[in-house]
DNA sequence: TGATCCAATTTTGGATGCAAAATTGTATTA
DNA sequence: TAATACAATTTTGCATCCAAAATTGGATCA
C-alpha cells in the first residue's frame, strides 16, 4: 500500500467544460488529426499560426503508424527509440509516447527490457479479425434495421459510396477499391448509431488491410465483381426493409470474402 | 516530406525470437502483469531478486487504472502529471506513459494543451457498450457451436464458473457476483477460440462495470436470480448442442440485463 | 460591488541526462 | 576451429530540466 492516499474522489479540481464527447474509444485508431510534420523547432511557432495545434506526439504517432501500415516498417522489425527519433528528427520522448500508443492498439509488441517491435499477424489472427468484423457488422445491421430510421439521405449516401466502389472496381484501382469497400461497410455500420462499435470496426479494418498488404492479397477481379453484386443486393434488401434477408446477404458476403482470402493464405503457405 | 527516409523495410535488424504470440490486442486491457509497487529506487535492485521484472510504467498504469475503475478518481477529474507522480512516488515520465495508454483505451480523455481527465460515460455510451457486448458474445457463441468442439473439460469448467456465480448470488455478494458473471460470460466467449474477440469483450466488460459502479447500479436480487436461471438454461442448450436455442437464450439474457440497467438509468435521470 | 487586465504560478509538452540491463564484438582458450 | 568469457557499446527505462502555454489570484478600474 502507499502513503498519502487519503486523496480520493474528493472535490479537488472541477471537470473541464469540454467533456462528454471525445471519450468512448477503446479499440480505437487515431481520432486524432494529423499533420505532415515539421521539425521540432518549427512547431512551437507554427502552431500559433496554423489552425492545427496538434501535439508532436500525435504527429509522430501518425507517422510511425503510417510506416507500419504501408510496410515501410516490416513486421518483426525492431523499433529503437533513438533510431526512430533520428529518422523523424525529434527527441526520444514523443517517440516512446507514440510507441506506447501503438502497443496499446496492437500494431507493435513490447518485450519488457528489450524494446518495441512491429507486430506480426498470423493467419489465425487474420481469421479472428474477419470474425470480429462479421460480428460487428452483422449486429450493427440488425440494430439499424430494427431501430434506426433510414431516411432518404442515408440511402442516397449508401448508393453514393457504392458507386464510388463500383468505379474503382471498374478501373481495377486496387488500393482505392479496398479503401472504398471499407468506407461502404463502415458507413453502413455507422447507421446503427453505435459509435463505439464503429470505432472498433475501423480498427479491425485497418488491421485487416495491413495484413492483406503484407500478404500481397488484393483479391481477384472476379471477387471484386462479385463483391459489387453482393453490395447491390444488400442495398436493395436494406431499402426494402427486409432485415433478415439483408443480414443473410451481408453474412454471406463477409464469409465469401474470408474464404477467398483464406485460399490465398493457404496458397502462400504451401509452395 | 522528410530527409533520410531511404530507410525503409530494409534488411536492418532481425526480428526477435519471441514474436508470433503476444500480439493481437487492440481494445485490450492489461495483459500486463502487475506489481503492488515499490519506490523507484527499490525497483532496480529488487527486480534482480523478484521474478517479476515488470516495468514501472506497467505498475503505474495498473494503479491509475484501478483508481479510475474503483472511482477513487471520479469522472471528469483532472489528472495532472505532477500530482499523480507525487501520489505514487514516481517521476512524471511513467505517469505520462500510463496516461497515454489509458487515453488510448478510452478511460481518460486528453485535451491538447490542457491535460488528461478521467472520461465520463453517458447513458448513450452505456447502451453502445451493451450492444457491442451482445454482438461479440452472440457471435462467439455461434462460432463455438458451429466449429469448436466442446469437450467434457469445457463443460465442467462452465458449470464450475456457473456454480461460483450461483454462490455469490446466494450470498448476495454484490461485487463478487458481478465479477463472476463476467468470468462466466468471458469464458464462454473464449471457447470460440477467438482471442481478439475476447480481448475486446474484456475491455467492454471493464467499462460496463465501471459505469455501473458510477451509477451505483448493482442490479436487484431479483435480477440476480433470474440471471442465474438464464445461465442455467444457456448451459443446458449448449450441452445439448442446440445452437439456435442457445443463441436465443443468450440474446434475451443480455437484452434483459440491459433493460434492467436502462430502467435504473432512467430513474436516475428523473427525480 | 463586479468586470478586466496583468503578473505570478502551475502545467504541459518536449529534450536531455544517466544508471542498469541487454547486445555485440573480440579475444582467449580448449 | 568452435565455444566461452568478457569488455565495449547500445538501448531501455526512468528522472530531470526547460520553454511555451494555460491557469490563477490579485489589483485596478468602472
Amino acid at each position: 500500500m502507499h502513503e498519502e492516499l487519503k486523496d480520493t474522489m474528493s472535490t479537488q479540481n472541477n471537470p473541464p467544460v469540454v467533456q462528454g464527447k471525445a471519450a468512448g474509444n477503446a479499440a480505437v485508431p487515431a481520432l486524432n488529426k494529423r499533420r505532415q510534420s515539421a521539425s521540432a523547432k518549427e512547431r512551437r511557432t507554427a502552431a500559433a499560426v496554423s489552425p492545427d495545434p496538434v501535439s508532436l506526439d500525435d504527429d509522430v504517432y501518425a507517422r510511425i503508424k503510417q510506416m507500419i501500415l504501408t510496410g515501410q516498417f516490416a513486421p518483426g522489425r525492431k523499433l529503437a527509440h533513438q533510431h526512430i527519433a533520428d529518422l523523424l528528427a525529434v527527441s526520444r520522448t514523443p517517440v516512446r509516447q507514440a510507441l506506447e500508443r501503438l502497443y496499446q492498439e496492437g500494431y507493435v509488441i513490447r518485450i519488457p527490457a528489450r524494446g518495441y517491435f512491429v507486430a506480426e499477424i498470423d493467419s489465425h489472427e487474420a481469421r479472428d479479425l474477419y470474425d470480429v468484423r462479421a460480428a460487428l457488422e452483422s449486429y450493427a445491421l440488425g440494430l439499424t434495421m430494427a431501430r434506426a430510421v433510414i431516411g432518404e439521405k442515408q440511402l442516397k449516401r449508401s448508393a453514393e459510396l457504392h458507386e464510388i466502389y463500383a468505379k474503382h472496381v471498374a478501373k481495377n484501382a486496387i488500393v482505392d477499391r479496398i479503401s472504398s469497400d471499407r468506407d461502404f461497410h463502415v458507413y453502413l455500420a455507422s447507421l446503427s448509431g453505435n459509435e463505439y462499435l464503429v470505432d472498433i470496426l475501423n480498427a479491425v479494418f485497418e488491421r485487416i488491410i495491413m495484413k492483406r498488404r503484407i500478404d500481397g492479397y488484393w483479391s481477384s477481379e472476379k471477387r471484386g465483381a462479385a463483391g459489387l453484386r453482393e453490395h447491390q443486393l444488400l442495398l436493395r434488401a436494406i431499402r426494402a426493409g427486409d432485415a433478415s434477408n439483408a443480414k443473410r446477404i451481408l453474412e454471406s458476403h463477409l464469409r465469401e470474402a474470408w474464404v477467398q482470402y483464406e485460399a490465398h493464405l493457404l496458397q502462400l503457405a504451401v509452395p
